[in-house]
DNA sequence: TAGATTGTTAATCGATTAACAATC
DNA sequence: TAGATTGTTAATCGATTAACAATC
């Protein structure tokens, strides 16, 4: 099977899809075409057929798309087709943010285990996770089989975690922490600085002056 | 003065190299040279001095960049040489998250006002932040002269609560919010999803594969 | 059949990389 | 002067948009 690179900018754009898609889903319409998706999420029409022609043809020329067929297509192009298990680490307000957060349950992320090194937080119990003391992290994650660690400890320690993580067997590692992190080119790591987003608009608003 | 288009993602990379210079700059390091930056944060040394060379030029040739004056003209570009006003709607775990987030603070970003609609969370305090009905959103924003609002409440709600920060003159409005929103053009939107971010790495992984 | 909309190719646009003259 | 590194131009690469034949 010859895999030609797919844009990041289209993997991201058919998460988006998807959660509009869930939208039309609920409101109980069946057929709908790449404009109405275009138009649902701000883009072109365009784009939106050339996104889903790097992965098949899920229409019906003249017709268009039926909702609930697309909609299975791109979870399963997102690799959303059953759970997947992650492992959370620094339960501060944003890891506990992110414990509680439904969104990702929701999308078939599990929180199986959870980690902090507050005596006051270890022993405690989360939506029926125990918070584990991080030297139990790679033992831990290991035995549960998490494929995702979640990083929301402080940068000072986040290479530390990473380390573990990467130990323990985990695929991918989302990173809060405003840290350049390195790992193994076999695991795939993804940044999200908070802050970026702020200082994007910022100098967006800024620049306006002119 | 001429303003050719700036890439996003130049921006985007301008925010992340100077978190790196502060990081530098802690360590008492007075000259850095575009390659230092590039193997710090992972980009090419080109990649460096083309983002840095649609504002000027903070170099010597032979020599490199001072790294304080190279600092302080990317803060300068990114609008942080003066702090911003920011009100928070939503104040659910996230919404706490944010505004104990240490980053905010240190990058310039002041929350100035937090609304919340649950009884038992009006009236109380935070960081001597009255906790006030999302009613007065319009009155209370208004007058503190935020410019920016910060949405973390649930999707229902989004567009009303951006209708109302728009009314009250905010300039920008970052929406954690998995929903697309509506706002008048003079208005920046950044939206953060962040089961996006997931999402994009569970769809590297199961590509791996094949 | 006529109208609509897909899938796909070609054209355009924009961003990154490579190369090198300028110059400290 | 010799070595280093910037600033900038040209070449390359990649992503988006436009256009349209295929076809329901």
């Amino acid at each position: 099977m010859k895999t030609l690179k797919i844009p990041e900018a289209t993997i991201i754009r058919l998460s988006v899809y998807s959660r509009y898609l869930t939208e039309i889903d609920r409101k109980g319409i069946v057929t709908i075409s790449s404009g109405d998706i275009a138009d649902g999420v701000g883009v072109s029409p365009a784009q939106v057929r050339k996104d889903l022609a790097y992965f098949g043809e899920f229409g019906t020329r003249g017709v268009g798309y039926n909702v609930k067929d697309l909609h299975r297509h791109i979870l399963k192009i997102l690799g959303l087709s059953s759970d997947w298990s992650v492992a959370l680490v620094g339960l501060g307000n944003l890891g506990l943010a992110l414990t509680t957060y439904k969104g990702f349950r929701e999308r078939g992320f599990v929180i199986t285990s959870i980690f902090d090194n507050d005596p006051k937080k270890i022993g405690t119990v989360l939506d029926g996770v125990e918070v584990m003391p991080i030297d139990k992290l790679v033992e831990v994650v290991g035995k549960n089989k998490a494929q995702i660690g979640i990083i929301t400890a402080p940068s000072a320690v986040a290479q530390d975690i990473a380390d573990s993580l990467v130990k323990s067997g985990v695929k991918a590692i989302l990173n809060f922490a405003p840290m350049v992190l390195n790992v193994p080119p076999e695991v795939e790591l993804r940044n999200v600085d908070l802050a970026v987003n702020l200082e994007v608009l910022t100098f967006n608003v800024a620049s306006q002056r002119y």
